[in-house]
DNA sequence: ATTTTTGTCTAGTGAGTTGCTCAAGTTTTG
DNA sequence: CAAAACTTGAGCAACTCACTAGACAAAAAT
């Protein structure tokens, strides 16, 4: 039940993206090391992120990413799906990524009482998560 | 973000287990079979279920497995905690396995932005788990 | 007491994932 | 053009997950 490096890497880097928010570029070896990252594990994050509409770069000499929205409007819980996949604890309580269990001797029954317990933590999570911004980050050094 | 097969086939087998609380025993094969888990691997499951103490076996002829605790103390967070280990999303939230990020640069930091919002998660998570019990899985089917 | 029926334990295995590296690009600027 | 940056894709070692196999131990039935 952990998230992965990707995401905690990839949470950390956004960090630094929000100190220079609206100023300048941050280029991929700056950010790895101030956040003591694998430059170039980072760089495939910083490519989801970008792939997913969260960043900007530039190639060339003066380069660098940015955020390409405002802290405010980015949450952990998109971060999270994009570098993660679906937060659910258990793909049939997903919402974004709903399974139905091959195996589980409910699924045809209208109640499974794992899928309750379950849907329960899924929100949990995700009502966290949805509503934490990136902007409850800033200048937090 | 999810929790393993282990997990759910344990808290599926327990489901079966409660049903029988107080009465007979059941054998790992009427388990697995109600269950759709394969037998061997229920197995093991059972066993890291019995030496945290939470059932007892019998061998021979008549043997079977069965609770040991009454299903209202026993809760999905236990389980959970056996079968798949902390339940905090990243480890330096966890309150029964904490460690110390190696690489975070906010480590030797008094406030980590992201322990923060890990933090959080990882309450809601044991909030419901640990309040959740197997009583509320009795005859649900 | 022997056989059968069950649980106990340890080891192994194939597939997939994680975390990371490398190499060969392409684009931009000086 | 050359240097500095991002881009892309392939590759890989280590690990984990889900499961299998097999030898063994105990309990009950005969």
């Amino acid at each position: 039940m952990k998230f992965s490096k990707k995401s905690e890497y990839g949470l950390r880097a956004l960090i630094e993206l929000c100190e220079t928010y609206g100023g300048r570029v941050l280029q991929r070896h700056e950010i790895a090391e101030r956040q003591n990252i694998p430059v170039e594990f980072l760089e495939q994050i910083l490519l989801a992120l970008k792939r997913a509409g969260l960043l900007a770069s530039r190639r060339g000499v003066r380069g660098g990413y940015s955020l390409i929205k405002s802290p405010e409007d980015i949450t952990l819980g998109q971060v999270i799906r994009i570098l993660d996949g679906p937060l659910a604890p258990i793909s049939c309580v997903s919402k974004t990524a709903y399974q139905k269990c091959a195996d589980c001797p409910y699924a045809a029954t209208p109640s499974c009482p794992l899928q309750q317990a379950m849907g329960e933590v899924r929100d949990a999570i995700a009502d966290i998560l949805d509503h934490y911004t990136l902007s409850r980050f800033a200048h937090s050094k």
